[in-house]
DNA sequence: TATCTCCTATGCGAATTCTCATGGTCGAGG
DNA sequence: CCTCGACCATGAGAATTCGCATAGGAGATA
């Protein structure tokens, strides 16, 4: 029931979830899929919270954690922090708060000091989903922003299709692979239009694409 | 009796209202709700309000919070604002007072000096809910100002319509998201008539509605 | 009762998403 | 160096989703 409700609060923040009531599940996909920060409730039916995360960092898995728990008691706190949880939440929480501290986990570990993200002249606000090239705003539908956002928190690395798709539909009602393809396509030929010609997204040929950021270039 | 007859009162000045005559039910919902304001009185029958307020501040609910009471003693109030409430009101209270107050909390809660929002020719007075264009009164609906007092409170910021709804009824008893094409409809086609073709309540196709200041806009 | 407001339902048009077909590009292995 | 299969780019258009406008009924209000 928690996490129903926590699941469509995110979404009406424009976030993209899946959830698990189960804590072995929540270890498996947890373990398989590459996500930007797994909320983690102590209380589970089936094994300890603590158990999760434990086995979660010892699989390696450096995903950040977000723990919720409903114990208030300091010393609880610093044992979930200590096995490696990245931050910690009581219930009842509020939900700017929740929402907050997501987005400052994730904009943390991401390594971006504020919720915009400047490749060149290129400049993406996470905040309102807009985008700019050189001052002037570029209109995007919300799959294109979807490619974009995912090329820009991840500059400079390899990203594949699956890789999109996951990040556009969270694992349901996934289209064919293909439409990757198209969204790149329109997406350098806006952004063409609108630098004038320069070429920011690469493609790696049989692995996928990277947001080619200049001042970071080895020549 | 007391909470349905101010819950009326206040519903009558246009306000969405959740109420509970049971202090540990409140505390649940103010802690799971992100309210403007929590009316709080002092005489419950299951714990003392004081415990309430106590509770509220000790699980970092920073809702406003204005006391009702039947007390007159000055320590009593000393007290209840001691613990983090924000203003004290003993029955029997008039009504334009209670109003009053309840308008001077929120609007300070929000950062607002004035409870004036200028947008163009268009002004909202979040006083007396009513809606001006180039200072010629715009007769609105209870709706119809709801979605434009929220559009101009957010200004520059894209809304969705779930966020419309969360506004205009507060969580409970919710209408099909539909409904707010109609008001949007409706408010353009006001606005519109009022300003002689201006439109300043944009589509952002996809996500929601935003409310565009040509002061701000870059250009 | 008469009026105003709110809400649902519906049709239409527009924007977007998706599939598919075609032709081009890459690179491993001969 | 050539060839072949796999992969990618691009455009056209179908399918879908979304937004706008309006009508009409239900309910509240005067």
């Amino acid at each position: 029931m928690v996490a129903k409700g926590v699941e469509l609060m995110l979404r009406n923040e424009g976030m993209v979830v899946d959830s698990t009531s189960l804590g072995e599940d929540g270890l498996e996909i947890g373990k398989i899929y590459d996500y930007d920060l797994i909320l983690l409730d102590l209380m589970l039916p089936d094994i300890d919270g603590y158990e999760v995360l434990r086995r979660l960092r010892a699989s390696r898995v450096d995903t950040p954690v977000l723990i919720l728990s409903g114990l208030t008691e300091p010393e609880k706190k610093v044992k979930g922090l200590g096995f490696g949880a990245d931050d910690y939440l009581t219930k009842p929480f509020d939900r700017a708060e929740l929402v907050a501290r997501i987005q400052a986990i994730v904009r943390r570990s991401k390594g971006h000091a504020h919720s915009v993200i400047r490749t060149g002249s290129l400049t993406v606000n996470l905040d309102n989903r807009a985008v700019d090239v050189a001052g002037v705003p570029l209109h995007l539908t919300a799959k294109e922003y979807g490619i974009i956002e995912l090329l820009s928190l991840r500059k400079g690395q390899t990203l594949t299709k699956e890789q999109f798709l996951n990040h556009l539909y969270g694992g349901i009602d996934e289209p064919e692979l293909k439409i990757i393809d198209v969204f790149i396509c329109k997406l350098r030929k806006k952004l063409a239009n609108a630098t004038g010609g320069e070429n920011y997204i690469e493609t790696v040929w049989g692995r996928g694409y990277v947001l080619r950021d200049p001042e970071n270039d080895v020549n």
